[in-house]
DNA sequence: CGAACTTTTGACAAGCATCAACACGTGTGG
DNA sequence: CCACACGTGTTGATGCTTGTCAAAAGTTCG
């Protein structure tokens, strides 16, 4: 019993990082059945056409939601880590319009969609959290959309590191200076609309002008403002991140 | 009392699209009290950083959502038509994070948001149906980001076009092949992630390949499959922008 | 240890931006 | 009524950013 509900935790953490909840709301959440499943880099949480009966949570590890054109190229919609609730969006609509895949080694659970819907009509704080970590997830898709649309090669690099730190420290998962770094240069391309090769020399820019180092696996941030400077880092986004509250 | 009502008809309707009122809930919806202002072109409708405390709907005319960086260039988030609330996403967060701004001549509302909140907490139809239409507005952001993403200059644009008369038809503004053109070749970039310079060459393609043709004011579109064709238009993007509804 | 993937680097090509000039339409004031 | 300014559309010349192709070196994992 105890055991079941640990993976939950995280979940109602990020949850009252939106909207206090009471004990009830929280054992309610705790309560949900969980049927875990785990992923190796590549595969495949949620298909595209998919009709969706379950809500996706990621355990640990890092997923990416994810849209192609016809032939060649995919474009990685939002990056998602460990709490995150993946495909809440796809909630109420019949299929699944994107793919979710992981990007590491992923644990995740899955929810029948219906207990989800349930609980948000029953607890109206559960609602508000759910409404505003969807509000939170459009903030960031908004920012990605003007990274890729308006920013330089260099700046969509920086800007996405700065924001793969932030959210990393929100989640508890990275203290100081020294980050997971989730995925491959192809990956990290697909993020901000370039290809592997460009991001390579993007990445060696900002190494030899010694704001960051990688080792493997882990990026260091070694100039916290000069990388934020480089990205343009709205400071309003910052904020958006970790702190879209009831108001 | 009744003509205070008419202009939130189309309001009525496009909840409609995502799940059935009962007679009470629509006269709740048009009981809302209205505020209403003109803008010129350019004007603003909400500014980045105002803080939060109405909810603006277009009544008539064309808005878009933007951000945008430090110096230069700004991105178009999304497009809005008569009947989009646009900036319920504000609703619970304190300062807007984007600007709304007129592209044509612009009628719009301004709504209370606490009197939204109210009745989507009173009338879980209603609140359904803004979460499904804030679902279908999400959609339309990854198609976006996608489009800005991955695609040439040459699709970008078709694929635009194409959603534009998409939208149109479902909010009954156009009939036919004929489309209104609500933005300058500067906007047109600017929802693309390209230049005014750029647009205009992609055009000529468009015009030279008798796929659209130009005139003031208008776009009329000369082959329908053909220009979908270009666009790489996903055939699931129709269906999401007109039918995501409660299931 | 070897196979498969990822990173790194170079040479070259293509797409798009930038700058600039002019055409066209519209509204405004003299 | 014309002249003018201003915004928008059109087109050309040029250069930078990024993509493409290719090859070799490093890395991971069975």
């Amino acid at each position: 019993m105890e055991a079941l509900n640990l993976p939950l935790v995280p979940v109602v953490k990020k949850l009252q990082l939106r909207s206090p909840l009471n004990s009830e709301e929280i054992d309610a959440v705790l309560a949900l059945p969980l049927r875990s499943v785990r992923f190796d880099p590549g595969g495949y949480l949620v298909r595209q056409g998919d009709t969706v009966e379950n809500c996706c949570l990621i355990l640990s590890g890092y997923a990416s939601r994810d849209r192609n054109t016809g032939y060649k190229s995919r474009q990685i919609l939002s990056i998602h880590l460990r709490g995150d609730l993946v495909d809440l969006h796809n909630n109420s609509v019949d299929q699944a319009d994107y793919d979710v895949q992981a990007l590491t080694h992923v644990t995740a659970a899955y929810i029948p969609r219906r207990l989800i819907y349930n609980l948000s009509e029953t607890y109206p704080a559960i609602r508000r959290a759910l409404w505003l970590d969807t509000l939170a997830d459009m903030s960031i898709s908004r920012e990605w959309l003007l990274n890729v649309g308006r920013r330089s090669g260099i700046e969509r690099v920086a800007h996405l590191i700065c924001e793969l730190v932030l959210r990393q420290e929100a989640a508890d998962i990275s203290a100081g200076p020294v980050y997971d770094w989730p995925m491959t240069q192809e990956q990290f391309g697909d993020a901000t609309g370039l290809t592997s090769v460009h991001i390579n020399r993007m990445l060696k820019i900002l190494r030899d002008e010694e704001l960051i180092s990688c080792a493997k696996g882990r990026v260091t941030v070694l100039d916290w403002v000069g990388l934020r400077n480089k990205a343009e880092l709205a400071k309003t986004y910052a904020l958006s991140l970790n702190s879209v509250r009831f108001a």
